[in-house]
RNA sequence: GCGCGUAUAGCUCAGUGGUAGAGCGCUUCCUUGACAUGGAAGAGGCCGUAGGUCCGAUUCCUACUAUGCGCACCA
């Protein structure tokens, strides 16, 4: 065995190891426990963006999966973690279109193909950089499974789940109200858009009657679409217009005539409780258009400016014909009143640019049926939730759940596997006059230029990852996966559409599978907290409250950084706010770890097992069973805090110091390796170096997980004893202010299991028999010990009284509130507690015995 | 606006129907060969505010305040 180096240096090891381990196959799924029919563990890499490099929330994602893995993969199930990319596609598409406008090109002279070489080539130049920063984790990916979202099978498989949607009519084309981005000239999803509150000027029109009578005032904070109004509604219970519904009114500037309608859908008291309808742009005036038939007038085109049918504002932005639309109604006298006002603006998700509602043809998933089954599953629990709340979260949003528009107007993605005749699409003569297919049709077609949503492909992940379509074997051996990890944010944008994809495209009978659990992809979804800057702030670089991982790496070891990460976290909490001196602290433990073995090495070889060699057992024993089922439970950060407890306090603080003195290196070795082992999902590194320095065959990252028995032991008692004996030693040094270095005598009446120790431990010198000038202090359990030393002055003694006098006061005072307590609780309280609290008081009172005893000895 | 969380030591967080715990920080002492990235001993909290249930509430309930998040078609 070789000696260790005085320093544990993360940088020497954690690269090589990497190496090591991929080399031998670690990472692959064992293909002999496979055969033996063992239970697989599988996890998909939720697929980071091809744009993105690793930040605090992947850090702390991606290293509760590898504790996952490690841990299964050590319990000698045959373990998979396929990691992947996602091809980003709007993210893609904005760098893009940044680098032409720099070059004073526009998407449309470079054209199609020559845009999407550029897309690959700028794919194949950023290559994934966040799977190497992974790799520097310790993240025990197969990496020979490593998939992205665009590579040509995925492709494949994503057209083939529209055809096969299309097919069972869960996708349609439709012409509806979208949320229409004019900066990205594409349609968003209602997932991809932003709520903000902005002050804006809230307009109040009047619109005269046509019959004379007088006018109706309405409110809107967007003057300009008054251009698009077919309508003004009311609420039929509103006295205030009773006379004018049925009406019409003539709207300004446009001079067309438009009826006054009732609608029980209008608050009566915002604003003068008359709305203007424009079915075109608003999606609550789209619903109204819809049940009163309203004539739809398209105003704003999908560049964002006014189209032919605004007249003369023809051609200008939405800002700019809000001003001049307003010019002109002032002019006319239109406008009765301008307020601030407060409201909520839709904005990109992506851009930041304000989101304009229009009417649009688009294609459209149809949630009606597959949200049903979806929330199905999820009250079932066929699919659980970690930690449980997120369950109702995950039913409250499929239920409120709008059909789903998954074309998108950009080039980069995947092509939607739709074949037109010449002129077909767009206009009214759409229906019949188009194929939905993989394969190019014979005859005249022309392809549908959108792209789909990037999460129509992502929602494929688990399976297609796998080989779907293809009924494969992997799909046979690793599909359900096991667990999914990921943060709330992508909870409905991902999850969700993974579960409903995952039901409904496994349903093909050749896939042998009817039952809901084997197509749902994954048995268990563990949402792992948000991390936040440490004063609670969101974590951003533009912000300046980013702390980039790959620094704390580089600086504490990914070793480090880990553990102290998942030991700030806790099962059940929503956000973390991260602080960096975890780390180090966590920097600090691996160092303990390292010394720990250093000292196992220098003491010399025995093996006398003493109390203390049982009791470390035994209590190693229970860490083991504790931290099994933590692990089971998701409890990462739990677990991490039994093991740093135990490693700390229980073995190097008690158990190695006795160890030093007398015990078994033998039960050393043993009891460490096995805390190695358990330790290892946390920090692989060390746990790996130390496994093999003390001559440990193999990998300690394949060993197996140490057995959980029962911890019968004796060694509890005597164990607790000597720990009171040392500790009261040591505050007698304090209570006499005796001087750490020098020795004292002590006599104990009822003498501990390793009195050498014991006395090493407090630097005292242990005598047969008290004698008078000694000192007599009590132990919290009971009896007395006596200390001597020539240090004990008169001086001294004073202070040792006062400070006991003030500990007897606060015993006192305790005694009196649980002597109060327990009146209270007499023929009340559950028998069982009154003794257990009975037991404390007595305790109490014999503590404070033990006290006036001691004072009434220092006299 | 609605919903979901959180409020405990200076900081980051555990925890319990019976007068509170950890890590870091702080104070004092210790350079005794595993470790000063260490050891020992300590200080420090009317457990957000106000009510309610109970013999008893930091813990359960209600309201409020602060803070975070999600959802939302108030023109």
């Amino acid at each position: 065995m070789s000696e260790l180096p005085k320093q544990y240096d993360p940088k020497t090891y954690e690269q090589e190891l990497y190496s090591a381990w991929e080399k031998a196959g670690v990472f692959k799924p064992n293909q002999t426990a496979i055969k033996e029919g063992k239970q697989p563990f599988v996890i998909m890499l939720p697929p980071p963006n091809i744009t993105g490099s690793l930040h605090m929330g992947h850090a702390l994602q991606d290293t509760v999966m590898d504790i996952l893995v490690r841990f299964h993969r050590m319990l000698g199930q045959p373990t998979m973690w396929v990691p992947g990319i996602d091809h980003a596609a709007i993210a893609t598409n904005r760098v893009l279109e940044k680098q032409l406008t720099a070059e004073g090109l526009s998407r449309q002279e470079l054209g199609r193909e020559a845009f999407l070489e550029r897309a690959e080539k700028w794919y194949e130049d950023t290559g994934a950089i966040i799977l190497d920063q992974m790799k520097r984790l310790g993240c025990s990916c197969d990496w020979t499974r490593q998939r992205f979202t665009m590579d040509t099978e995925y492709s494949r498989a994503v057209q083939e789940a529209f055809v096969r949607y299309h097919a069972k009519s869960l996708i349609y084309r439709g012409n509806r109200m979208v949320n229409w981005c004019p900066r990205c000239e594409s349609v968003v999803s209602d997932l991809e858009i932003q709520h903000e509150q902005r002050s804006t000027r809230l307009v109040t029109l009047r619109y005269p009657l046509t019959d004379g009578s007088g006018a109706i005032e309405v409110a809107t904070t967007r003057p300009e679409t008054m251009l698009g109004d077919t309508a003004v509604a009311v609420h039929p219970a509103d006295t205030r217009y009773t006379q004018a519904v049925g009406k019409t009114v003539r709207l300004p500037l446009m001079d067309r005539v438009i009826p006054v309608i009732a609608d029980e859908r209008i608050d009566q008291s915002f604003g003068t409780g008359a709305v203007k309808v424009t079915p075109a742009h608003d999606p609550l005036d789209a619903q109204l258009g819809e049940t009163h038939k309203l004539p739809i007038i398209n105003i704003i085109g999908e560049s964002g400016a006014l189209t032919e049918q605004a007249g003369q504002f023809a051609g200008l932005s939405v800002g700019e014909a809000r001003k001049a639309v307003l010019k002109a109604l002032d002019e006319q006298g239109v406008v009765v009143s301008e307020e601030d006002h407060q409201h909520a603006v839709s904005l990109c998700e992506r851009c930041g640019t304000v989101i304009e509602p229009l009417i649009s043809r688009q294609w459209f998933m149809d949630m009606s049926k597959l949200k049903s089954e979806t929330i199905s599953v999820a009250e079932q629990g066929l699919v659980k939730f970690a930690p449980p709340r997120w369950k109702k979260h995950f039913i409250e949003w499929m239920k409120s759940v709008h059909d789903w528009t998954i074309s998108r107007q950009i080039w980069l993605g995947h092509r939607i596997p739709v074949w037109w005749k010449p002129g077909a699409r767009g206009t009214n003569n759409e229906e019949g006059n188009y194929v939905v297919s993989v394969e190019k049709p014979e005859g005249e077609w022309e392809q549908d230029p959108d792209v789909l949503d990037t999460w129509f492909s992502s929602a494929l992940w688990p399976f297609a990852t796998l080989g779907w379509p293809q009924q494969s074997e992997n799909m046979k051996t690793f599909y359900p996966t096991s667990v999914l990890v990921t943060g709330r944010d992508i909870l409905y944008l991902w999850v969700a559409r993974m579960v409903f994809s995952g039901l409904e495209l496994l349903k093909d009978p050749v896939y042998e599978r009817p039952a809901q659990k084997d197509r749902i992809p994954f048995d268990t979804v563990f949402i792992h907290p948000t991390i936040l800057a440490k004063g609670g702030q969101r974590m951003s670089k533009s912000l300046g409250t980013g702390v980039d991982p790959l620094e704390l790496i580089e600086q504490f070891g990914a070793d480090a950084t880990r553990f102290g990460l998942i030991y700030q976290t806790s099962f059940d909490q929503q956000a973390m706010k991260f602080d960096e001196s975890a780390i180090k602290a966590s920097r600090n433990f691996v160092t303990k770890l390292w010394n720990i073995a250093r000292l196992i090495d220098s003491v010399e070889e025995k093996d006398v097992p003493t109390v203390a060699d049982e009791w470390i057992r035994a209590r190693s024993l229970t860490v083991t069973a504790e931290v099994t089922v933590l692990l089971e439970a998701y409890k990462f950060g739990e677990a991490a805090h039994v093991l740093h407890e135990f490693v700390w306090k229980d073995f190097a603080d008690w158990y190695l110091e006795i160890l030093k003195v007398e015990g078994s290196t033998v039960v050393a070795r043993q009891v460490f390796t096995h805390t190695l082992q358990i330790l290892h999902p946390f920090m692989p590194y060390v746990t790996e170096v130390l496994w093999k320095h003390f001559n440990q065959s193999d990998f300690i990252a394949t060993s197996e997980w140490p057995a959980v028995e029962a911890a019968g032991s004796m060694a509890e008692e005597p164990m607790q004893y000597f720990q009171q004996v040392v500790e009261t030693i040591r505050s007698a040094r304090v209570l006499f202010n005796i001087k750490p270095n020098s020795t004292v005598d002590i006599y104990l009446d009822k003498p501990v299991f390793s009195p050498a120790a014991a006395a090493k431990m407090t630097n005292a010198t242990l005598i047969e028999t008290s004698t008078s000038t000694m000192r007599h202090i009590p132990l919290p359990a009971g009896g007395v010990i006596a200390i001597g030393s020539e240090e004990i002055t008169e001086e001294g003694v004073r202070g040792a009284e006062a400070k006991l006098i003030k500990e007897q006061q606060v015993l006192k005072s305790s005694l009196v509130g649980q002597e109060k307590v327990l009146d209270g609780m007499r023929g009340k309280a559950d028998p069982a507690v009154i003794a257990e609290k009975e037991a404390l008081l007595t305790r109490s009172q014999e503590r404070l015995r033990e006290i006036n005893k001691s004072l009434s000895l220092l006299k």
